[in-house]
DNA sequence: GTTCTCCCTAAAGTGCACTCTAGGTCAAGC
DNA sequence: GCTTGACCTAGAGTGCACTTTAGGGAGAAC
């Protein structure tokens, strides 16, 4: 009466087929879990089995990785799942918080992005005007350029 | 006839008050000089000073450091622009390149975001649920919860 | 039966960008 | 004249996220 019909047909995951679906390499994978943000299940001769929540949790811990989150604060979070207590909400807590710190972060870059358009401008103006011009006019733009 | 009139006016910044002015600390500043990503006059005794090139070049360093672009790269860009020869072009192709790449990764994390946000949706419309409901289903929730 | 390919662990190494330390100089203010 | 605070250098240390190494095990393929 406890062990309800678990699903035959799920299909496993060795860490080399993982690496290869993901772009995660199989040290990394790993790493990963010696670092606590995965627990994978293990054949008796000791090598991983990836189910597909597994390989979920890997792509999910790609888009925090990318997105800038270190380690730590996704072990934060994986200790929060596996705690066995209701934690949404705190879950959900971390990762808007997250959410809002790398929207603030594209801002950020995207603002930066402008700084380094505007001096690509500067150097297409540059070299339109020496186009139609002469050697030494070059000579002087690239001297006097303010901080090029 | 060779020394035209410079501008005596002009003012020049300590290294902390380019630091208090840009956000780089003092440490920071010396360590990009040591790199060779800028060349700051000194004065007799040794001490920087900062001219407004001098600024703009921090300023503009910090645009690119803060969109990912390793020093070795921003010091490939500054020996073009101490070059003394005409670097106008490969220097704009540089840029461009960064600016390109920074393009893909602030898309790339762009889609990284989306996926953070669906989770989020993901725990809001669980949290949802739970509140017009009991304590048992809460629990059920958490438990089969697709990769949480 | 040995070669190949994949898998395993523990631990050391790497690369990057700072960041800090130790030991000092120098000018201004009390 | 001495303390304070800002500056200087060379070099060591830090934190992070991998990445590599060393030394193996296990099963399929020839």
């Amino acid at each position: 009466m406890n062990t309800v019909m678990t699903n035959q047909t799920e299909q496993v995951l060795t860490i080399g087929e993982v690496a290869a679906l993901t772009g995660v390499t199989v040290h990394t994978l790993r790493y990963y879990e010696k670092a606590g943000l995965l627990e994978v299940p293990r054949l008796s001769n000791g090598q991983r089995r990836y189910r597909e929540m597994d390989v979920k949790a890997v792509e999910f811990i790609g888009h925090l990785r990318r997105t800038g989150m270190p380690i730590r604060a996704i072990l934060e979070y994986a200790d929060l799942v596996r705690s066995g207590k209701d934690t949404s909400a705190e879950r959900m807590r971390l990762l808007e918080q997250h959410r809002d710190n790398v929207a603030r972060e594209l801002a950020e870059q995207h603002k930066h992005l402008v700084g380094i358009t505007a001096k690509i401008e500067w150097y297409r103006a540059a070299l339109d005007q020496a186009d139609s011009s002469d050697a030494r006019l070059t000579e002087t733009l690239t001297a006097t350029a303010s901080t090029p």
